[in-house]
DNA sequence: AATATATTTTAGACTAATCTAAATTTTATA
DNA sequence: TATAAAATTTAGATTAGTCTAAAATATATT
């Protein structure tokens, strides 16, 4: 049984993992949790006696198999939660997260397997992420940034990379969203800023929203 | 903001001064919590700084209208949370209990309302308990025990007093819930049991489930 | 390769919430 | 009402999770 903290370093260790390959650093971990390095090389220690990561001093550390799992429940939950929140409570996507921060510590297999059933089995959540089924298992998309996408070629948005709420609003206000179909007309080459058709408007991205976009083509 | 503890401590001093009138005792709150009297004293001290409760020593707590307020919302949590446990997702009324407790916890008062709407603005929870509403008002039915309805009197179950798994599992294989109208047939004098007829079917109840039991005349 | 810089760990301290054991106060009983 | 019993509080210790400051190690730079 983990605690609120240990579930939350499990969970930013899991995070950090997926973008970056190898082991993971004290201070990434650190600037993700709001912790100071001393405290992060405390939990590292800590988790590393129940065998959910595998710690070397100064070499930073990687999840074990049950370590995975263990995060892979939370996220399954967090997931579940976003969805709930957008479908059913009139949430926008970008008011979920905080929430979905507390929702995903409860306890009770239940009660995430008939949130599951409730909402028809979601493979992915608001924001275009997979969700993990009971078995921890989960398929995402054969996506692309948006800025790789190449010109005049249909492809649909089914992700973010920032889900910050600054974005996400800004991309509320652009009409672009989970599903929208999306082509390139013209790559500005000055400052790979983008000319794009997004459902039925034309418009201009900059390069710098075009990376935070995924793409399936 | 309060801590898990506090609130835990707050909803418990609440529910110990609707039983009893007065202030509550240290041991009262204490076997409640499941904590030593030693760590209540601890507990009353900080919420009594923090205006919550009225504390003079060896004299017991009482909550000041700012406690009540905040033991109330954790209870309307409480209950929605149940509602929605039971209407949506399958839970049966002796399960939701533990899953509440911790549900009750999350902070986010769009949750809490938007909750209630989608559950559509509920007044009772799966037990016959009053749900506070936005404003913190409830209103509870004027109602009586089982033991004390007269022979031959319609009455309706709204509410349990024992919540526990087994009283609970057991009116449901007597077939005994929320809503069921019950009629009195028989007293008997010698053990105080009853002969009740419970929608459909006659059965015999002993005294101390009768006391269990709120009707509504 | 030597040195400077950045990262990580250790040592020791702090806070919230708990505990045990002893002291104090209240309540019940003879 | 004095004394015994029960309830409550105080004092001091413990644990989890955090911190700061100093020490150790790794990485980058000249």
């Amino acid at each position: 049984m983990q605690t609120l903290s240990t579930e939350n370093y499990l969970k930013a260790i899991y995070h950090a993992s997926q973008s970056a390959s190898g082991t993971v650093a004290t201070t990434s971990i650190a600037n993700k949790i709001g912790a100071k390095p001393s405290s992060v090389t405390d939990m590292f220690k800590k988790l590393s006696e129940q065998k959910l990561v595998k710690y070397e001093k100064y070499q930073g550390v990687s999840l074990t198999n049950e370590g995975v799992k263990t995060a892979l429940r939370i996220v399954r939950k967090h997931r579940l939660w976003e969805s709930f929140l957008v479908s059913h409570l009139n949430f926008n996507w970008d008011e979920v997260h905080q929430v979905a921060e507390q929702l995903e510590h409860i306890q009770s297999e239940k009660l995430t397997n008939e949130l599951e059933r409730f909402l028809d089995y979601p493979t992915h959540d608001p924001h275009g992420d997979p969700i993990p089924n009971r078995a921890l298992f989960m398929k995402s998309y054969n996506k692309i940034l948006l800025t790789e996408l190449p010109l005049n070629k249909e492809g649909v948005c089914v992700g973010v990379k920032d889900n910050s709420s600054d974005f996400l609003r800004y991309l509320d206000r652009r009409q672009i969203g989970i599903g929208t179909p999306i082509l390139v007309l013209h790559r500005e080459d000055f400052d790979q800023s983008l000319h794009i058709q997004a459902g039925n408007s034309t418009l201009m991205i900059t390069q710098k929203t075009a990376e935070n976009i995924y793409i399936k083509p």
